[in-house]
DNA sequence: GTCTATATACCGATAGAC
DNA sequence: GTCTATCGGTATATAGAC
């Protein structure tokens, strides 16, 4: 545990407010001078505290990564069987994308430009969580629950799902107020309705 | 179809490079300096032709979602049967990103940032791109082919699954040489292929 | 530790010669 | 239409007082 996972609340309100203008902004359209203002700390305070804007920008993308994976991992190692497996694994991660709204737009930037901000510790959440799923598809394989899947396709469709679900909250928003009358009603529910509908269309793709 | 749709070689040049940099920085991070170097021309002939930066990008943005949108529905539009046309909408839908290899990350970081930069003629494809999905899955739903689903889901789910294993390729290549051996093997084959197998997971999970 | 004031560098945009 | 040179604004970062 690192000096800025401590509880220090000036810190912490500091890579709150980073995280959210990371998100919508994204590193390069993000101002020090803004999240300073929105933190309610002097600009100088987060030099002093944390470093320059590379710094904060990795400290908040680890320190997602480390919480969300975390639960991600335990969550699906508490189950048995690939399906309740899969289902964990899908309903976590919605979940955690909800818990934190900066999370999928941060990921997808990071998509775009190759990765190149992610920081190690990240990169190797990444990895693990890749590998998490699939071993859970190789299991459901073996023990013939699944169908045959190319596991790298499978999890960039699953992943992809629900980090456009989460990320695409604003977009919506937009089209909605543009295109009032034109779109068809009642399509979002709550998250539990909406999560629990990503599992049932993920599970029925891949089950036999 | 407006003047910098012309086939002026200076300035069809000057959007393929700055495509690219849109793609991979952003518009925060883009340069324009970057992409006058790179498109081998004096940075005053990009604001000499175009305009600023500004409107250099909303340029590539319409003119990408124009080409890739109108193929798209010409293409859905020429099948009958609701599956042929989910087929032939995932189909077309990574041709595109294939063909266009900016256009993914450059979507994926307008949904991390709401939309802001969407041209207005982008706004409107976006819209009848899902609405033209959410006629083939009620198509189908009314024909019992397809089972029931949430339009809205259904679609990030396609989008989504797309979008992501199409800008996704910066990324696996990081993976890949930075966990090579803990990787599985011959996860990825030929593009024709993998649209093929995109859509049979997708078909797969909406069928009956 | 927190503030003000400022250094330093960069970047978008343009003026004006040719 | 294309070049050079440069302006003006802005952003990161820091020095130094308190």
């Amino acid at each position: 545990m690192t000096r800025l996972e401590s509880a220090d609340t000036t810190t912490m309100q500091i890579l709150k407010v980073a995280a959210s203008h990371f998100a919508e902004k994204g590193l390069a359209g993000a101002r020090v001078d803004e999240i300073a203002r929105d933190a309610g700390v002097n600009k100088a305070t987060i030099y002093y505290h944390i470093g320059g804007k590379a710094e904060l920008y990795s400290e908040v993308f680890r320190a997602n990564m480390h919480q969300s994976a975390e639960k991600l991992l335990s969550n699906v190692a508490s189950k048995t069987s690939a399906e309740d497996k899969l289902r964990a694994y899908i309903t976590t991660m919605v979940e955690n994308l909800h818990d934190n709204p900066c999370a999928a737009p941060m990921m997808m930037r990071e998509m775009a430009s190759g990765g190149e901000n992610i920081p190690e510790e990240g990169l190797n959440y990444v990895m693990r969580i890749f590998m998490t799923l699939t071993e859970i598809l190789k299991q459901g394989q073996e023990e013939g629950e699944f169908r045959e899947s190319n596991p790298a396709i499978t999890h960039l469709m699953i992943i992809g799902s629900i980090m456009f679900y989460a990320a695409g909250e604003p977009m919506r928003q937009k089209l909605m107020t543009l295109f009032d009358g034109e779109l068809p009603q009642q399509v979002f529910t709550d998250d539990g309705r909406l999560a629990a509908e990503i599992s049932d269309l993920l599970v029925h793709a891949l089950k036999n």
